[in-house]
DNA sequence: GCCACTTACTTTTGCGGCGAAAGAATCCAG
DNA sequence: CTGGATTCTTTCGCCGCAAAAGTAAGTGGC
């Protein structure tokens, strides 16, 4: 393996919890991080100390309140130097390789894809090559790569199963680091996508947190104490099995009424297309379901009650106090967004506390930026959790 | 407020952590502690001295292994004195209270019910205290008294509203300390049960893990890393929202097809006598189920379904490393259970972990043990959370 | 313009908890 | 009886923290 920069700088557990705070919390003043770390104002300063001096955090001008109730010495909040790394994010499809170059914030700064000429290991990993020596010219201080695949990734480096790419135990991390020189952390799509709105997104500082993605096909996160659950059938199809429906429509593609039948992007195309006879693009149907044509208008009814009771289901057992939509599939929460919140209605009770629910239209990019914040977190931070 | 004699001794953490272990993990040896709890040799010597010369823990001769490939020095396993302390549970339900006293781990030394005169506060405070003066008598070393109730429970102490006993905002943690000189806990019976399992039972040492009752109604506890959620619909009858199947049977009591109507003991003998005219007792209809009599079998069938199709839902989203079926409409298992295993088979991916069942037909004085529990780990341990 | 007051941060100091390492205890094997 | 193995105890020193005192930098009263 090439040598690799391990992580940052050798950083210790309370060093670690003040950068990861800033990093999440946007600016903050020593005090401010005291009273939320429960550290004392001494500490704070040794703290900080050698994280300034190292350049990670650096003094800013106070933002904060104009000139309010303010009295005393003023804060001096402190913030990450976001611009001080750069981090590359791909997300590898069957026939695209879609890439990002973010900052230590995950805010992204270009964005680079280009067509895969070949299934082969050796081909991807000579694109991926390629692709950041580009990116490397135009943007230096990478520190380390994140690529998000579809398939079961083991130990965040090897891509053990991949139907679409048909890859079975492709040590995809090492290939690269060899290839690049830089550190590289691989993970399944899904799980990098969840790990990113953990931490920088819409599931920032929750408990337990819920993402549902809706695509091709589903995908589901779960996030409990701040750390996302790892299950067997991970990216396997497991949509196929939720029976959301039983009288719900058959497909070729799942079990009779299943969450991949009701909502997938290709099920819900198959459905409309087997009964009108016309081939139509996710979009074209929405469109179509909005005007009140009744045909695609009954499927996608169909699919937002089913979300509904899916939603609802989750909500009723995972107690999360967020869930997040993301997806290419949710175009469907414009469309049918009131038979969905109506359905989640009628299978909670009243009294529950009623379910944040966020929807995120999602490209391949954001895909790309999730990876890249896995390496933010494993390769700077250090941190294999939260 | 009673002089309460607060935590058993002032606990530091680290002693806690080392009490806990025990408690919960049997007769351990020092350099087992060690490892369990990632500390030096010597920091065990340190933090079990005290606990020793508290008389808490004491070194037990040696149980273990008879004479293996041991050597060297034996190991000298350490116990909690499980008699030096003992706790009253109380379930008070609408028309009984079912009293327990227990030891330090749990075990039921003792049962006592007596039925409740009223449901006025005064009056069952007072029968309480009757029992606690009964009890005591046997069983000195009181430490404390746990007690369970339906119904909403705020800070471990006032029951905020209870339907079953038309009670409002009322303090019984305090009332009992009055009437009895002792310290008191007072929780949800659901709450009680579910921490009771999480620390002595099916759920030791799990970090997901889910309780699901049957019985008068339907109950459900999460516990997420070690620690049970709460939730703002608890025990308010959620179950009649948990629509399983749309086409379900219709009872007075829930939304049509829902958890509520398929599953719990009154609406299953409500099920049986609509259609056949007579009333059964729960018992009596797993009985002609099993013996395939027609109408029973198909309701007790249609239950099943939805208890596998519940479990399924439960697996997929939360996935738990054990579920527990308890209260005393699981009945149905030994009925049925083949019904369940194969209704959660089906919906579930053929590569998931198979969900771990456990089933187990509480009584009443399972509850009440379960509220001794809440009593030992706020009383002696000083635990708010494990 | 001076001074009191407030709040933020830094420095100093002391203590508690921990690990490392050496030593004591207690077994087994030859 | 000696040497090895394992557990437990003791000693020692370090690290990290809090407490407290000191410094810095602002506001407002007079």
């Amino acid at each position: 393996m090439t040598p690799v920069a391990a992580s940052w700088l050798p950083l210790s557990p309370g060093e670690r919890s003040v950068a990861i705070e800033v990093l999440l919390g946007g600016p903050l003043s020593r005090t401010e991080l005291a009273r939320r770390l429960d550290l004392s104002a001494g500490s704070l300063t040794r703290l900080t100390k050698p994280l300034i001096e190292s350049g990670l955090l650096v003094e800013v001008p106070e933002a904060g309140v104009p000139a309010e109730a303010r009295q005393g010495r003023p804060s001096q909040p402190l913030d990450v130097v976001a611009e001080s790394r750069s981090f590359i994010g791909f997300k590898v499809t069957e026939d695209m390789v879609y890439g990002v170059v973010t900052t230590l914030r995950s805010e992204i700064v270009a964005r680079y894809d280009r067509p895969l000429p070949s299934r082969e290991p050796a081909a991807v990993v000579e694109t991926l090559g390629e692709m950041t020596d580009t990116l490397a010219a135009a943007h230096p201080r990478l520190a380390g790569i994140g690529i998000g695949v579809g398939g079961l990734v083991e130990d965040r480096s090897v891509v053990g199963e991949s139907p679409f790419l048909e890859w079975r135990d492709v040590p995809l991390a090492e290939l690269v680091e060899e290839r690049t020189g830089l550190p590289v952390v691989v993970e399944n799509d899904v799980a990098a996508l969840v790990e990113a709105e953990t931490w920088f997104g819409a599931g920032r500082g929750l408990e337990r947190f819920v993402v549902l993605t809706i695509g091709a096909g589903i995908g589901y996160g779960l996030v409990l104490g701040g750390k996302r659950v790892p299950y067997a059938e991970e990216d396997r199809g497991f949509g196929r099995h939720w029976i959301v429906d039983p009288n719900g429509p058959l497909t070729p593609d799942g079990a009779r009424g299943s969450a991949v039948s009701l909502l997938t992007i290709p099920n819900i195309r198959y459905q409309v297309q087997a009964a009108t006879g016309r081939e139509r693009t996710y979009e074209e149907i929405l469109g179509l379901a909005a005007a009140g044509e009744p045909m695609p208008a009954r499927v996608i009814e169909e699919a937002a009650r089913a979300l509904g009771t899916l939603v609802a289901q989750i909500g009723n057992f995972v107690l999360p106090q967020k869930i997040l939509l993301a997806g290419e599939g949710v175009g469907l929460m414009d469309v049918a967004g009131k038979t969905v919140t109506e359905t989640i209605r009628a299978q909670r009770h009243p009294l529950a506390a009623p379910i944040d629910l966020e929807t995120k239209v999602s490209d391949f990019h954001d895909w790309a930026r999730g990876a890249a914040v896995l390496a933010i977190q494993v390769l700077v931070l250090g941190a294999t959790d939260a």
